[in-house]
DNA sequence: AGCCCTGTTGACACCCTGTCAATAGCACTT
DNA sequence: AAGTGCTATTGACAGGGTGTCAACAGGGCT
């Protein structure tokens, strides 16, 4: 997410650059005014604006980002943006992507040994890719979506979905019926709500949090799981008449 | 790009608005053409505004409301819409405000009874909030925030904190120890995934929550919070030094 | 060199937000 | 009842941001 492409760093001044011979395919603000128009390979304009939109919506909410900022991180001008991505929403739902979607490559895991030793082992699981890029994570999996874009919340309930299937196969469960993919999303709202008082504020250590994840995953694997389809029936909540808050 | 001002949808059809006899304080809609300019106490109207915005905050996104769409629902014009409220986004937030924070008056439940029983008096408490408007209450406290927007964090944050507080009330606990509060906020995340899918996708009945939430929550109270202090120090996540998303 | 494909630009039209002076309800006085 | 004053409410205006499109120009190819 961030880029900590820190700006001073041997981006003007020392090396590289000799004198007004800029890398084209330099991504952000290395845009005094001197690069003329340069054309570059679709894929890699993709990219290079992909990069500095990355950056920029990390820094500040969605609404305080203009197409404008966005053109000149890039060096380029705002049509050029749209013949990208379409539309600002577009190219922010390209970063989201990006950040939001933990790739499903490790699967192979096999779910052996006692049941505690299984829960223990997804839990440490989680929280190793929480503490690799812990606020980075945060920033992205938090109420930090745009406001309730559609799409956006498709791409976040995606993410939670494959964090919920893979903690399913930790436990050694099957990971196609419904109502316990359901059950499991809840919980790695947990997950993500311990990560972020773990992280954010410091009350809580990893000790503690890990504490907290396994007993309750514990807890639903003992407790839940297994009458779950003894309770009733599974209705949507009412349609809402608000009455008054 | 959607103009989203389709369809008549539902918007001017129904209660409200007899004929040409409109209640002043008709709160949505109500709005045929016909009600002239009518004048009312600051105070009703700004109540009509909000309740209005309440609804329409909580059919679609943020962005996808326009303060047009908010007058007209109300009656009025955009004018007295900043005219109260200053901004979309000071109206916005009243809104969050109102749906977010539960009220902490209700707060002399004698803590009574078997643990099991206050578990399960908790529980039922948050899920009737919940079931009281539950789609603006998951659009509020959802990710459906204004992107990022420090103030609309910091509501939820209020809002998550008095939640936590309020279990540990009704656990018969103090609410001061800071760790114990960090705990219970994290649970609160529990309860918002699983308020979540119940009220969205319909997999998870009002049941099957409720089981989840008492099982999690007995396992916090009988297996986490007393060792709480005997587990390690207290640090925050290192600091994180991103490589690649 | 000259041509052509296409990456890139700049300007245009539209919508939306926030401001402000002007208008007109409505309660109170005479 | 009519008049008067306070202020709730309006309508028009300015600024800014998004998305579209025809035209421009970089650079590889003949």
């Amino acid at each position: 997410m961030f880029d900590h492409r820190t700006k001073g760093e041997g981006m003007d001044d020392g090396r590289g650059a000799r004198l007004a011979e800029p890398d084209p395919t330099a991504p952000l603000a290395a845009v005094g005014q001197t690069s003329a128009r340069v054309r570059l390979e679709p894929d890699v304009r993709r990219q290079q604006i992909l990069r500095c939109a990355l950056q920029i919506f990390g820094e500040r909410p969605y609404a305080e980002v203009s197409t404008q900022d966005l053109a000149s991180a890039a060096g380029v001008t705002r049509g050029l943006i749209h013949h990208y991505f379409g539309t600002k929403r577009g190219l922010y739902l390209e970063v989201v992507r990006a950040i939001a979607l933990i790739p499903e490559d490790d699967v192979a895991d096999a779910p052996s040994g006692p049941m505690r030793a299984r829960v223990e082992a997804g839990v440490d699981w989680f929280l190793d890719i929480v503490a690799r890029h812990p606020r980075t994570w945060v920033a992205a999996t938090g109420a930090e979506g745009v406001a309730g874009d559609p799409e956006v919340e498709r791409i976040l309930a995606e993410a939670d979905d494959r964090a919920a299937r893979r903690v399913l196969q930790v436990l050694g469960r099957p990971a196609d019926d419904p109502r316990e993919r359901s059950l499991l999303r809840a919980y790695v709202q947990l997950g993500k709500g311990a990560a972020r008082e773990w992280v954010r504020d410091g009350d809580l250590g990893r000790t503690q949090v890990r504490l907290l994840l396994v007993e309750s995953l514990m807890a639903i694997v003992r407790d839940v799981l297994p009458v779950l389809d003894d309770a009733g029936p599974h209705r949507a909540a009412g349609e809402d008449e608000e009455k008054n808050p």
